[in-house]
RNA sequence: GGGGGCAUAGCUCAGUAGGUAGAGCAACUCCCUUUUAAGGAGUGGGUCGCAGGUUCGAGUCCUGCUGCCCUCACCA
């Protein structure tokens, strides 16, 4: 693929390049004013004049002295047409002997009718935009290599529309969050990607050396804690599209590199945001798609009206008999999910909080389809929410939950300083313990807190995870446009 | 990490039973002024992922390795 040495292609088209430069032809000329993208000019009524369009040779159809080629832009593709009798024998010999496939070409012309009623411009002049030195892959098939397609990611965008198409559509859907959000009052921060303490989240992270301060730091796990000390600050409403970096195992389902959003609302409880979350999926989705009935593998989901709101007691409960409320400690509950007959992966390390984890995912996560709120999740899976008032063994957070994938997880936060300090310690002994997921203390983070926190609801969205299934792609490599691949060579 | 699958020309793919590698597109040389998977005549192009092994002989069988995909496990 990479060779160089002794491809028939590229030799053949470096020898294009000295002809080129003998006729006095650039092959990669600086600019071309373009009077309409290609979707454009195929608007354009027949006889138009003065029409100039640009873009890569898809296909060319040479035919003695008049030579149709179809152009491809962003917005499409547009068929058009060079005869020698309008651009004179020297510059049609271009087109004929010096010209490729995969070339980009700049045209000025005419609009017009074929006789098979093929919208198209008629070339008066014509510049060649840019020289390939590789074939184009096959015309018909296009690229099927998944692996050329995640490591030549363009080759993939400009032989198969429906990968444009996806990847256009993430960033609609960016687009379309952000303004919601701005529109309801949020401010869009910046926080650190690297720094001393990977916090935030329960994750391995990626570490590295800074040089200059010779000292260890971390690349981000989850911008929470940063973007509440936004709030801590004074800032009401934030958010941020924030990458972030998970040193964990990777699969269809997980990245080590991904972008999160999260948003953090002064004042709101965990039962406003999840009204607001209806609200922006709602939206979002009526501007992509234009309804709220969405076909995701082979069933249409239903995202209209408010969704179900089910406590991990009453799912798990209904699901599979077992009443976690009857169960306060692991190694009751460990006896009813044996009695049950559930088999789950190393049920006696697990400690309570995951014992139900483990629980709902087996018994329960499979079956929610329907977008569903996942409510009260255990205290001790929840470190950073804030501590249910009538039942503090629970927290006031949600999921929200679509066809099996958690797409959000969002609470109420936490804004007790020293609950949150005992939690940490907590966490921090776990660590202690050999449990390398558990998080770290963080004294800058209490720091904060002790200067006052209001009420706040918090919020994130796995974005890939919600681009991945609204189009309908079970693998998050295919709504990321380069993802991280091993050197092959 | 366990299991399964895939890797042949620039691309998409064939390759029967182990007998020196094929097609279409693309490229090159010609013909061709309304094609659109244009058409016609001809030509060139391959360390068959890598390294070993079995065999008179390996794209094909065996072993190891590399990369990718799926799956289980782990994991926001």
């Amino acid at each position: 693929m990479n060779d160089v040495s002794d491809n028939e292609y590229r030799q053949v088209r470096i020898g294009k390049l000295d002809r080129l430069a003998e006729a006095g032809i650039r092959a990669y000329p600086e600019r071309f004013e373009r009077s309409h993208d290609l979707a454009g000019a195929r608007e354009l009524p027949e006889g138009t004049e003065g029409v100039a369009v640009a873009g890569r040779i898809m296909t060319a159809r040479v035919m003695g002295k008049l030579t149709f080629m179809t152009l491809q832009d962003q917005s499409g593709r547009m068929q058009v047409s060079v005869r020698q009798d309008d651009v004179g024998p020297e510059a049609y010999k271009v087109v004929k002997k010096l010209i490729d496939i995969g070339d980009f070409l700049g045209l000025r012309g005419k609009v017009y009718l074929t006789k098979t009623g093929e919208k198209t411009v008629a070339a008066s002049s014509f510049e060649l935009l840019g020289k390939t030195l590789r074939p184009l892959p096959e015309k018909w098939a296009g690229v099927q290599d998944q692996e050329t397609c995640y490591r030549q990611r363009y080759l993939d965008l400009t032989m198969n529309r429906q990968s444009m198409d996806r990847f256009l559509l993430r960033s609609r859907l960016i687009r379309v969050m952000r303004r919601f959000l701005e529109e309801n009052d949020f401010v869009e921060v910046e926080t650190p990607v690297l720094s001393v303490k990977a916090s935030g989240a329960a994750a391995r992270p990626f570490a590295s050396h800074h040089n200059a301060l010779d000292m260890e730091v971390f690349l981000r796990i989850a911008p929470e804690t940063y973007l509440k000390r936004c709030i801590v600050g004074g800032f009401d409403r934030v958010f941020e599209f924030a990458r972030c970096f998970r040193n964990e195992g990777m699969d269809p389902s997980h990245l080590q590199d991904f972008t999160m959003l999260e948003y953090y609302a002064a004042y709101w409880n965990y039962e406003d945001n999840m009204d607001f979350t209806e609200r922006l999926v709602q939206q979002v989705l009526e501007e992509l798609f234009g309804t709220l009935q969405i076909e995701i593998g082979g069933e249409t989901i239903d995202f209209s009206g408010s969704w179900p709101r089910v406590s991990f007691r009453e799912l798990i409960l209904g699901d599979c008999g077992i009443d976690i409320d009857q169960h306060p400690d692991a190694d009751s509950l460990r006896a009813a999910i044996r009695a049950a007959g559930i088999q789950l992966e190393d049920v006696d390390k697990l400690g309570r909080g995951n014992l139900i984890d483990q629980l709902y995912k087996k018994v329960s996560r499979p079956k929610l389809v329907r977008p569903t709120f996942l409510t009260r999740h255990p205290i001790d899976l929840s470190p950073l929410a804030r501590r249910n008032d009538d039942q503090p063994e629970v927290s006031d957070r949600f999921q929200l939950v679509i066809k099996g994938w958690e797409v959000v997880n969002a609470y109420s936060e936490l804004v007790d300083p020293l609950d949150q300090r005992r939690r940490l310690e907590t966490q921090a002994s776990l660590k202690a313990g050999g449990d390398e997921d558990a998080m770290d203390m963080d004294e800058d983070y209490l720091l904060a807190m002790e200067h006052g926190m209001p009420p706040i609801s918090g919020w994130g969205m796995g974005i890939d995870r919600f681009c991945a299934l609204i189009t309908n792609q079970a693998n998050l490599r295919d709504v990321v446009l380069f993802p991280l691949m091993k050197p092959n060579d």
